[in-house]
DNA sequence: ATTTAGGGTTAGATGAGGCTAAAACAGGGT
DNA sequence: ACCCTGTTTTAGCCTCATCTAACCCTAAAT
């Protein structure tokens, strides 16, 4: 069996290879997950020889094929817990991150399924991120883009929010900046900073690219094809 | 902040000084968390250290005030999540103790609060134990008596089967020993066996002095007084 | 081709939580 | 009073996940 700290470097690999699609270095884990480069590498260590990650030593590691399923299984625990305490126990979108990233390790597959089946399986957690199916099988890359790569006059729609810090959501959440909702761009600065109204909201807001980069958007539907 | 290990250790020694009211022995707590008896003697050190048990050498411990509430916090914890996951999870009342038992360590204060209201504040979880209170004071002994204290012809009603083992409780189910039915002595054997009639059964079931004794029943109402 | 800056790895320590084997103790039997 | 037996504690060792300090490698700059 694997440690909650395996499965956690694991998770945070898999989530770095999204980002990068490059080898992933022992100082992006060690930010990461808090910890110091010398931890990193000897977990690394471990996790290669029980054959979870490729390694070359000082040029990072990538997930193996059964390293990538610990870390989608980790990634669905995750998800599905933030979307039955949004549902089921009264928990508000900003704060269930903290919850589900504790309890991920801890429930059974017994557990994962009645809890599947009481929120009628669903797809995506209440961040717009996508929950990983049972199969575990590698998920599609979603549709849309980050928020910082449209323009002035877009008008798109918030398919994730995908940070994780509570503060930073409630205030997204203030300014109407959640998934499902239409986005105006109206200033994408030099420096990544976009500025974008919400049809739900009279103001506008203006979000640094620290934060924009996680907001992934979609033009309309209407206007595709 | 205490290990989930430490709070074990606590929850032991809780429920063995419920059952005997002298000092809790090494031995015991050794057995009850399948352990050595040196790893016992290692962690009540520290236990000691931190002034949750009081301790005197080679003649065991007691809980400390301190220590009686992180034991009933613990406690209050995993008789929620058991009522929790039989009433809203679908799960089974004989498989609920093994997911409790690791869940009761990773909640916050917070989920803790949550269920308790989606559960309108439970004063009993699903096999009839007493979920301590919010407040963590020590509960009242409830009433009642083991189901072995009774004699031939009595008819009692079950009010806690506290037993952990699923295939044990599974079994009592199938033979209509559950909290809320009426049973009928018919035997109490010299060994301890008890032999009784389930008020929603035809047959009826022998128990073991080692099972019976987890099986609380009080006098019905009407005969008391 | 060297240097050098920056990041990676090795070495050695720590604190939990566990073990086995050996020593010390409590308490009952003679 | 002494001994015996069974339990508890001590001593010493292990693994895991972490740290700091010291050393080493890669790659870019000269
Ligand atoms: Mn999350
Ligand atoms: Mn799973
Ligand atoms: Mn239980
Ligand atoms: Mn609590």
């Amino acid at each position: 069996m694997l440690s909650d700290v395996m499965e956690d470097y694991l998770k945070a690999i898999y989530q770095l290879q999204r980002e990068t699609d490059e080898r992933i270095k022992t100082s992006a884990i060690a930010e990461e997950l808090d910890v110091t480069s010398p931890t990193v590498t000897s977990m690394l260590d471990k996790l290669e020889d029980r054959g979870l990650v490729d390694r070359e030593k000082y040029r990072g590691v990538t997930l193996t094929g059964e390293g990538e399923t610990v870390a989608l299984e980790v990634i669905r625990h995750h998800r599905l817990l933030e979307a039955y305490l949004t549902e089921h126990l009264d928990y508000d979108w900003a704060e269930v991150h903290e919850e589900a990233d504790r309890l991920e390790h801890h429930i059974s597959e017994n557990f994962e399924a009645r809890v599947a089946d009481a929120l009628d399986q669903p797809t995506v957690d209440p961040h717009g991120s996508p929950i990983p199916s049972a199969d575990l099988e590698p998920p599609e890359r979603p549709d849309g883009a980050s928020v910082t790569e449209f323009d002035e006059g877009d008008v798109v729609i918030v398919e994730e929010v995908a940070d994780r810090d509570a503060e930073v959501l409630s205030y997204l959440a203030d300014h109407g900046v959640e998934p499902g909702v239409e986005l105006e761009i109206m200033e994408v600065a030099p420096f990544g900073m976009v500025t974008a109204r919400s049809s739900s909201h009279d103001d506008s807001v203006s979000l640094p690219e620290s934060v924009a980069h996680h907001v992934r958007v979609a033009v309309p539907a209407e206007l595709e094809q």
